[in-house]
DNA sequence: GTAATATTTAGATATTTGTCTAAATACCTA
DNA sequence: TAGGTATTTAGACAAATATCTAAATATTAC
């Protein structure tokens, strides 16, 4: 859960998750989205990765990069357990 | 909502939420739970109050910190918007 | 008022983090 | 194989963060 709170701790990378919730993405895609460089998109989405928020696969020359809800299910039990 | 995610962002903020969700605390019965000093104990609660994670108020020579499930109710709501 | 207890504030420091540029790697096309 | 596109890695740097010690503030008890 560490990973995954620290993933969210930041504005860039829970963008990111919003914009993969309407699609998968390709890492050039999610860069052009913001105003930030290549790299530290790149950055970003190696940080969500390890907190396993997104998956990726390659397709040709690109990496596709996807929301994965099931860490996200995690931690609304972790929030309802802090609720009783 | 950065203000949330950054509080709960810290093994030692998540287990003081967890240790309020028992019971109210005074700032010393909750410090006494954790290796670190009081005043770092201190500064985590001004982070957990900003984050409106918890609130306070003081009684006689001690303060007095409850758990504040509003935010997380919200949090609740990001996380199913994410999910759709 | 003085002393004791509870908590916070102030200031310092080492570590972590987000960002950048430059270079490296991987894949495709001709 | 050479050149172009997509992405990541490496290294640097400023800002944010968690922690500490010392001091300040607030309350209670005598």
């Amino acid at each position: 859960m560490n990973k995954v709170f620290k993933a969210l701790n930041d504005q860039t990378r829970r963008e990111i998750l919003n914009l993969l919730k309407e699609k998968d993405l390709t890492a050039g895609d999610i860069a052009e989205a913001f105003q930030i460089t290549k790299p530290s998109i790149s950055h970003h989405l190696d940080i969500l990765s390890q907190a396993e928020l997104v998956t990726s696969h390659k397709q040709g020359q690109f990496v596709i990069y996807s929301l994965n809800t099931t860490v996200l299910d995690d931690l609304m039990k972790w929030i309802i357990t802090l609720k009783d």
